[in-house]
DNA sequence: GGCTTCCATGAGT
DNA sequence: ACTCATGGAAGCC
């Protein structure tokens, strides 16, 4: 079932099916009923507040390698950034598919793929590069 | 030094 | 087979 989630960070939707989280994304999904009191919406409510917050159940990832991803990922913390490359290395992969990986990802936000960054430069964001700029300036605002 | 190609590279579709 | 949310090196002012 897809939900809307209105935040001051801005429209989001997320799919959620009473189990675990399948997709999350940010903007309005039209159609879909308003958030309900669902651990995926007070996960969403705890960071717009800029608490840290357990993860919501998520779906399990397609491939070994993108739990490995979502593993790197996980380990970054709140506010900082790493680059494609450092991550990359880190998962013997090259940074051009590592960032083609991001760009896959269904859980923006809950994994957070916006603390990935270019080595010279912010790099690209699926959702619109003013996602990414907004949140890392919300997240060092704390 | 700064700017512009060029290409190795690997996951997803 | 082709597409990338890159990086680094090489060539040129």
């Amino acid at each position: 079932m897809i939900y809307n989630y209105t935040s001051s960070l801005g429209l989001m939707a997320y799919d959620w099916d009473g189990q675990s989280c399948r997709r999350l994304w940010l903007d309005s999904h039209p159609g879909a009923r308003p958030s309900a009191d669902d651990p995926v919406g007070c996960w969403l409510d705890a960071y717009c507040d800029g608490r840290r917050l357990a993860l919501p159940p998520l779906a399990k990832p397609h491939t070994a390698f993108q739990a490995r991803l979502r593993k790197a990922l996980l380990a970054i913390p709140w506010g900082e950034t790493c680059t494609y490359g450092e991550l990359a290395r880190q998962l013997g992969t090259a940074p051009r598919a590592f960032g083609q990986a991001l760009g896959a990802n269904p859980l923006p936000l809950l994994i957070p793929c916006h603390r990935v960054v270019a080595a010279n430069g912010i790099g690209g964001f699926s959702c619109g590069i003013e996602w990414k700029k907004a949140l890392l300036e919300f997240e060092r605002s704390f």
